[in-house]
DNA sequence: CATTGTGAAGAAATTCACAGCT
DNA sequence: AGCTGTGAATTTCTTCACAATG
């Protein structure tokens, strides 16, 4: 113990702010940019420069002073720190409306994320193909993930049953959950698990718009 | 200027937050508890008891010192902070695989939060009914927004319409803007934007993942 | 005496501002 | 001359710790 810690790792908020550079260098490539900037990035995404530049020395210092950075560059950079298009393998938990949105989002795909299984718990739907995929009974989650390494785990099933569904993910030795359920879901520190609340940013968003009235008197 | 400034607005992670306590008060009362307390309240959703009352504290003193909260209370009183059930007319632009889904989220509906309109570009889908619900070219958002009062706007169009989108709903009066597209959207400052990521969410777990490989060295 | 509400302390994240390269 | 990378300052958010109180 006792060792010496300097400023190292990158706050979650920074990682999330990478994945979009991301998304906007590569319209950069697409558009035929070669060359970009921390004041550019800002522009498209609504962040500073400042903080463009201070989210990258996290990891680095991938420009050159006086000119930027080279967009083909940068985004191979983020690609690697981000892990994109290293072919992992998810599972879906959870084919109701939500899950089979989900199932044929490009954005996941088109990246290298792969849904190569597909789980729900009602006999009617075990078994049916969808997207290419047969559903599965979550029963057989154990089973399953053990055959094929599920590198992570969507989970979009009701609040009541989600915690229990995680359990048995995580059981299975899966390292990520992403989860839609409007739960509280519990997992061991080896397991990384991100919520996506929708009933939450509906609300915020209710909240903040009677809130500008009463600030909008200056 | 120079006017003196106390501690007077919750930062956003705080309504956030409000929004799972909202939700965890709604389970208490169906299991027929009348009380709880921040401890409590804090093991139902993973942050701190300390967090659970500052956050409060920026609206009111709900509790009873030595006692608690009064569950019914302290929940209706997070419905009038956030807004909750006061049927909020929303409009869903974009009925691709997401935005159906959206439509029968239960989240929305349950509480007061009602899409009453349906967009969409694809004259295949113009005329459709989906959930009782008929689908508008949206080119006709103005017209229809002026008719039907709407409060918010639902997102859920490729990114390279998503800010043409947004610029009509916003001309014809939404203040309140829920994005799924994966772009940067830009609003004017009377008008609430939230952005809901899914790429973001999964880069985010990939990086993760693999960082904890790195850090697990003691 | 258990639990709230809150100043004060601490930690984390953001922004400033400028030296250092190209 | 222009843009990066980064210490330092600042702001925002969280936690501590305890007086107040039912």
């Amino acid at each position: 113990m006792a060792q010496r810690r300097k400023k190292v790792v990158a706050p979650p908020t920074t990682i999330r702010r990478l994945s979009i550079y991301f998304r906007v260098l590569g319209g950069l490539k697409a558009l035929g940019e070669t060359s970009t900037s921390s004041g550019d990035l800002a522009n498209q995404t609504g962040f500073t420069a400042a903080q463009v530049r201070r989210d990258l020395t996290y990891f680095g210092s991938f420009g050159k002073r006086g000119v930027g950075y080279d967009v083909a560059q940068l985004r191979q950079h983020l690609a690697s720190i981000l892990r994109v298009n290293q072919d992992w393998r998810m599972a879906l938990i959870g084919v109701g409306n939500l899950g089979r949105a989900l199932l044929s989002y490009d954005g996941f795909k088109n990246h290298g994320y792969n849904v190569v299984e597909a789980f729900d718990i009602h006999p009617e739907l075990v078994g049916k193909t969808i997207n290419g995929l047969t559903i599965h009974h979550t029963r057989d989650i154990h089973t399953l993930f053990a055959n094929e390494q599920i590198d992570m785990a969507i989970v979009a099933v009701p609040a009541e049953n989600a915690q229990l569904v995680v359990d048995q993910v995580v059981d299975a030795g899966t390292r990520a959950v992403l989860n839609f359920s409007p739960a509280h879901i519990r997992v061991p520190d080896h397991v990384k698990l991100s919520n996506v609340d929708l009933t939450m940013e509906v609300e915020y968003l209710s909240h903040a718009i009677h809130s500008l009235k009463t600030i909008a008197q200056t």
